[in-house]
DNA sequence: ACCTCCAATTCTGTATACAGTATACTGAAT
DNA sequence: ATTCAGTATACTGTATACAGAATTGGAGGT
């Protein structure tokens, strides 16, 4: 296997992401792009350049003129993307071929009691959050839609922190989870479909309430 | 009302855009960036972030190192594409309010049946269709979807030549305008919807056979 | 005290310059 | 003749420089 040459755009991408998830940034704020690229180390040019790219993503706005600023964070926005994941992800199921879809079951269904059991840290449980929507929308043939819906996620990573602690809501996917993955076990791709669309769509009153709690207001 | 200011970089994303649809470009074709930029008369800085922005919505693709090329089309980029556009509008006239969508029907309504009364210029059937499914998504709360149903579309704008000539497709489409916004108006909203996807996923054969015939191959 | 206008500064948007990599070409060796 | 190495060229990726707009601060007036 090659190595993958990473263009510093790419990985000023990757790093403004992972601070962004840190919650290093306040939601709102205007971006001084001079200072951001001292504090990265690099030069205005392809930081701009990863701003744009992030800016089409939704996790960053902009204002012709103004430059860039933080994309704010709140429930209407959680809740606008997630609904967009929800539609997508359903689509993915639908144009799964049905035999994929009973291969992995199995699979599935181990993922989501493994996620049951481990109730370990926020990170690993965030990550095998990932793993399972991932492996289940692996088998669509829609190339195009696996990047949609990779770049609508990206825009939820703000709010990942307001997961940490929240081994509630997480222990409700995991059920969730479970109801998916028996659902295709059972070869019922629509119960499966519904289920998908419940297991977002629950995630986001108590996104909300976090916010609620959690999230600094500008002052 | 005030004029808004245009930033160059998104004059020559619109510029592109335009070039592009007027098929100036040959897809799969690597761009000079320093052709281009002289071509259109402004630096590489402004054109290189308008390339970026245009590569996220699928109109450029980018290989690491290699700089930038015109996405290529097909058949499978196109049905890919009209699949998701289908499914995120389905999803927008879910959203909307059903009085709505009851205010707005008798509009569809005339709009469709002036569409198959008129058929005149292929510029003008498109900006009809436009028009339509615009109003059509105009009561979805979710602005993120409006964006990206937009985003989406611009990548269809690729193929929007091929569409010149073809009456029989857009006669085609009018009747199926008509049985969506008849369906409105009868309240019959999951009518509707299927009606829409089917309007989506009809145009794609006509789109596969035009692209047989007139699509130059790269040589 | 508050408002207005002007100046100074800060910051974005754009252009140009530089560096490193990929590609094309030339020539020699087998 | 073909292939491989070496070199030259072209182009991308990144840095720096410049121009103009937006914001901030203060002086002067009401």
């Amino acid at each position: 296997m090659s190595i993958q040459r990473q263009t510093l755009r790419e990985q000023i991408e990757a790093e403004i992401m992972n601070r962004v998830s840190a919650g290093d940034f306040g939601m709102g704020d205007s971006i001084n792009e001079v200072a951001l690229s001292v504090e990265l180390g690099v030069s205005r040019t392809p930081l701009r350049e990863a701003l744009i790219s992030l800016s089409q993503q939704g996790v960053i706005s902009r204002v012709s003129g103004k430059g860039f600023r933080w994309a704010p964070i709140g429930a209407q926005d959680f809740q606008e993307a997630v609904q967009i994941i929800a539609a997508l992800e359903s689509l993915a199921l639908t144009l799964t071929p049905a035999e994929y879809l009973a291969k992995i079951a199995p699979q599935l269904v181990e993922q989501a009691r493994e996620f049951t059991a481990s109730v370990s840290s926020a990170q690993e449980i965030h990550d095998h959050d990932d793993a399972f929507h991932s492996l289940l929308t692996s088998g669509s043939p829609n190339k195009r839609l696996a990047e949609g819906i990779a770049s609508y996620k990206l825009a939820l990573r703000r709010y990942e922190r307001l997961y940490v602690g929240n081994t509630d809501l997480m222990e409700r996917a995991a059920a969730e989870h479970e109801t998916i993955s028996e659902a295709l076990q059972a070869g019922d791709v629509p119960a499966a479909i519904e289920a998908l669309k419940d297991n977002w769509n629950n995630s986001v009153p108590r996104i909300i309430s976090a916010l609620r709690g959690s999230v600094p207001v500008r002052g």
